[in-house]
DNA sequence: ATAGTATATGAGTAAAAGTAAATATAGTAA
DNA sequence: TTACTATATTTACTTTTACTCATATACTAT
C-alpha cells in the first residue's frame, strides 16, 4: 500500500473518526458503531480499509474484535502522528467523539451496555 | 476547506506530483502538463481542485498562469510540511519529476520549447 | 446439537470523482 | 480589427467509492 492510497483511505470523515478514537485506545466493533452512529456494516468497512491500508489492525477475541492503531505505519509514514494526534483533534466531531468516549470508558460498563441502552452517547 | 476535504484532494497521484513539482518553485500550467504527461484540461482541473482547496495559488503573467504552494496552507497544516517535503520525494513518480524538472531548468528554455520538442522530458 | 451474537461480506444503488474532446475565455501580437 | 495562444470550462463518459439491506461466517453458551 503506498502513499497515495493511504492518503486515499485517510480522505474520509468516518475513517478519520475512527482513527482518531483509535488513537485513545482499542475499541470493538460495536463500540465504534456506536460511537459514530452508523450501522453496523459501514463501521467494519471502513474498519477493513483501514486495516488494508495497514492504518490500524485486529486481534479477536471471543466474540469481539478489537482494533488498534498500527505503530508501524505511523513509523512508516512520518505525517501520521501529526495528523492523527494535532490535526484530528480539531475537527468537531472528533472532539465529540471524545467526549462521548469518556463517558462511555467512565460509565465503568461494557459494549453490551451499549446496544442496551445503558449508556447514552447520543449527544454527549 | 475543512481537513477532510482536503486530504481528500490530496489523495490523488496527479495532485500529489504537482504538488511536489511547484514545492521546487512555480510552474505554469503547460509546464506542469508537459512534465505530468497528460492533457491541458486534466491539469487544469487538478490544479483548480488544489487551489479551491487552498494548497496552492496563481498569478497571471501575460498569458500564462503560474502556481506556486500556498504557505498559508503549510502554516494551518502542520503535517502538509512533512508530507510533501519527506513523503512525496520518497515516490518514485515524483523522483522522476524532479529528474525531468531539473532537465527542463537546466536546459534554459522556456515552456514554449516544450511543445515544439526543443526540450524531451520524456523518460528523462 | 441449537440458538444467539458479533463481525464480515455480497449485491445493488446512488453519488462522487477522474478523464478527454470540444468549446469558451482572456490575453498577446500583427 | 484579425489571428493566435494559454488556460478554463462544458459536456459526456467511465470508474470509483460510500452506503444499505440481506446474508454468511465464526464464535459462545445452553
Amino acid at each position: 500500500m503506498n502513499l497515495v492510497q493511504v492518503i486515499k483511505i485517510l480522505g474520509d470523515e468516518n475513517r478519520l473518526r475512527i482513527l482518531n478514537l483509535l488513537n485513545h485506545g482499542e475499541l470493538c466493533v460495536c463500540e465504534i458503531e456506536r460511537l459514530l452512529e452508523t450501522n453496523q456494516s459501514n463501521t467494519s468497512r471502513h474498519l477493513n480499509k483501514l486495516t488494508i491500508a495497514n492504518l490500524i489492525s485486529y486481534e479477536k477475541r471471543a466474540l469481539y474484535v478489537y482494533y488498534k492503531v498500527n505503530n508501524n505505519a505511523f513509523d512508516e509514514f512520518q505525517f501520521l502522528r501529526e495528523l492523527v494526534s494535532n490535526e484530528l483533534t480539531k475537527l468537531e466531531k472528533c472532539k465529540a467523539d471524545l467526549i462521548k468516549l469518556e463517558k462511555y470508558k467512565s460509565s465503568g460498563l461494557s459494549c453490551e451496555d451499549l446496544k442496551e441502552g445503558k449508556v447514552c452517547l447520543k449527544d454527549a
